[in-house]
DNA sequence: TAGTATACCGGACAGTATGTACGGTAACTT
DNA sequence: AAGTTACCGTACATACTGTCCGGTATACTA
């Protein structure tokens, strides 16, 4: 890729990353965007489709790093030492407290639905063939609905309260909750 | 009220309703619903400051009725025979499914924030004082969003499957999934 | 280093939505 | 019958979106 290419897409992520920590995903315009980012208008519609596809993109990217290594690279993380759904999640909620500024759970607290629909379907993918054993008593599919949104909602609140909470901790209620067996016991 | 009024106000309602049926809350626009209902541009702003503010009314209304008799009133509703929280919960459901064509259900499912904020504060002061007892594992706070989020949860996958289980067998699977005490045991 | 490709600029533009203003007309109230 | 109030419709200012295009600067390539 050419070097202004890649000077233009990070000003614009740049800008855009910014812009989310001081106001609401839905709020921001492409008209904000170009003058943070110091570039013109078709320069920003070369780079991408819409808003969206702004967001979209850096979806991805995003998450290529978060579920990098969740399951299959005990080596290189501590947490997935512990190949347990507590420790995996553990580790997944690190990747997510750190990266771009913890704004996926800026996004999943304010419930931006576009976001939203994109994490949920990575998530269902992990959570697909992990349900808790409890689950034989509901509809599959019902069940990975409320295992997916509970994680959500529990990233969501753990963003609200500043993640003051030990992602361990986090991991270890909201699989408890769910239903899954733990190690520990209080 | 005027009968002018009333009649301006029930055709927007109806309008609206009506748009809701056929596309996406956010892509519903002001000039869409004055159509449909038929009224002058400042009529609708003479009602309503903006869309949301139409769906905040419609909301109080709505769930007016839909809370009604939840937990006091035993007698008019069959349901509330049973006080239990299953029982409760299938009579909620039966009315979230029959009002308002499943508008409910529809705005939860697209996880519209205007609306699930709105509904997740009705619903978290239902479920404040009667979490699940397993919850005392885990900060109430959490739990609470939890529950919350759950059941908003499967109201979604209820409309999207055309409300085609039982609200008695959703609220039995939502419990149990939940930790809550169920005296059905299959 | 010269030549060519291409990314960027910036300004203009059409299209669409929002929310306000106001004089005229019809409906309700007393 | 007179006065009040809601509605109509049109026009208007504002804002955002996405596209287009000629000119300029930067980057690859031979």
């Amino acid at each position: 890729m050419d070097r202004r290419q890649r000077k233009t897409r990070k000003a614009i992520f740049d800008a855009f990353e910014q812009l989310m920590n001081e106001e609401h995903y839905a709020s921001v315009t492409v008209g904000q965007i170009i003058e943070r980012a110091d570039i013109g208008r078709s320069t920003f519609y070369a780079h991408f489709a819409t808003k969206d596809d702004l967001l979209d993109q850096m979806c991805v990217e995003m998450f290529a790093h978060v579920f990098e290594g969740v399951e299959t690279d005990p080596h290189t993380h501590a947490h997935t030492q512990d190949p347990t759904m507590e420790g995996m999640l553990a580790h997944l909620l690190c990747h997510l407290r750190d990266n771009h500024d913890g704004i996926c759970g800026k996004l999943v607290a304010e419930g931006e639905p576009h976001f939203t629909a994109h994490f949920r379907t990575l998530l269902e993918e992990f959570f697909g063939d992990r349900l808790p054993e409890r689950s034989s008593w509901v509809p599959q599919d019902l069940m990975l609905t409320l295992v997916v949104s509970g994680f959500c909602q529990a990233i969501g609140w753990w963003h609200e309260r500043g993640y003051e909470a030990a992602p361990e901790d986090l991991a270890h209620w909201y699989v408890r909750s769910m239903g899954w067996q733990t190690k520990r016991h209080a």
